[in-house]
DNA sequence: CGGCGCTTTGAGGGAATTCAAACTTAGTGG
DNA sequence: CCACTAAGTTTGAATTCCCTCAAAGCGCCG
């Protein structure tokens, strides 16, 4: 069973500059649970009872509507989630479910609350990561309305790469229904904007993604970087 | 010429909890103007030297890519904004323009900071307002993603309506073309979707909205508390 | 009255979805 | 190791959603 690593949290934004003694108040009642794939962590319109931060796996925050599913975001390994929401004591917005096996560290929702009010380091960082959460929300909704399906591809790849090291081969960490739904569309649409983008040197094997033309992918996507970071 | 009623300033959620201390010092060095129609008030890409709050007025925050431009969010009276960039410290991510003539009040970013770092009841309001406009922005990107323009429209009437006292009629404060453009489609859409919500009783006459069959519309809308807040 | 901007209407097209069927991949049990 | 199944992915055809461009109608102000 892997333990938490309480060094790495230590590390994190949300935990680096906070007192060592609200640290380890933080941590002394915190829990650490262990979930595989495809598992619901959150559901909507509950109240949270804990501050989660996924320290292994992927998680994916979507939303359910009208027999439609909307992805809202996909939080890569350390990242805290549902932060909002514990802050403010309301209800969650969204579903949180595992795509990967997840490792996950849970504080108890007023347990951060409490170290917010007693230390000031604490609430400068929640203060940072809620600022970054919003900003990231407003670039997917820039992302969203300003972009064609197949152009908010090609700017996935590009990113997806310069996270991966800018080898030009991008190896997918979950299958493309998921993909799909992160990027707004079916995954029917997302078969059929991978094949338009082999005009820009775009091929796929499995669940491999080769860029062959990069300056090609590159003109046609068009980065933004108060859209893409 | 209208002076800043610090008292309402005072009673924000912002400033409520603070100490007077903190509150003279804040606006000691907060400025205040007034803008007419239609006046670009931040750049996007920018570093923001003022955190401002328009305490009379609407004004838009939007965005430019590729020849199109997207609402991102439309203030009304005595909200704060671009707080999360002022926090931050980081460049504005949207532009910000004035609908109608508005009232400013500017306090300088780093006495912003500087009163975030010593007030911890000012910190928790921050975060609270941060943490807000994150949940708004989540609605707003679920709105974009789970619904068409039309159910958009239609939801946004019901929403109007509530806010104007449920009078069932509806005085559009601004253009048809800003309407169109917060809700994420061309003006011409915008007419014909007003167009089909016929047949759920809205009527249009000018710039008036009215409802004649609220059960019909509600029906149609399918509004979601998770969305619509 | 004339002009200007905003809104509506019409025609056509591109973007994205649905539904259905073929195909591929991965996992399971023999 | 292979056959079998179930799931994920691709392809095709039809449809809906929404946009563009162009022209006409409306409202407001000089």
């Amino acid at each position: 069973m892997l333990q938490p690593d309480w060094n790495a949290v230590r590390a994190l934004p949300l935990f680096r500059s906070m007192s060592e003694k609200t640290f380890t108040t933080l941590t002394a009642t915190a829990v650490q649970q262990s979930f595989p794939q495809h598992v619901e962590l959150i559901t909507e319109g509950n109240t949270p009872d804990f501050l989660h931060i996924a320290f292994q796996g992927t998680v994916e925050l979507f939303s359910v509507h009208n027999g439609h599913q909307a992805t809202v975001d996909i939080l890569r390994p350390m990242t805290p989630f549902i932060l909002a929401a514990v802050i403010r004591d309301d209800v969650y917005l969204s579903l949180a479910r595992t795509l990967t096996t997840t490792q996950l560290i849970s504080i108890p929702a007023q347990s951060a609350r409490d170290a917010f009010d007693r230390d000031l380091a604490f609430a400068r960082a929640i203060a940072d990561e809620l600022a970054e959460r919003y900003c990231d929300t407003v670039r997917s909704l820039k992302n969203e309305k300003l972009r064609t399906g197949t152009k908010r591809l090609a700017n996935w790849i590009l990113r997806a790469d310069a996270l991966q090291g800018n080898r030009r081969i991008i190896e997918l960490a979950f299958g493309k229904r998921t993909l799909a739904a992160s990027l707004g569309m079916t995954p029917e649409y997302l078969s059929r904007s991978l094949a338009r983008l082999t005009r820009y040197g775009v091929r796929v094997h499995g669940r491999d993604i080769v860029i062959e033309d990069f300056q090609a992918l590159e003109r046609f996507a068009n980065p933004n970087a108060l859209i893409d970071g």
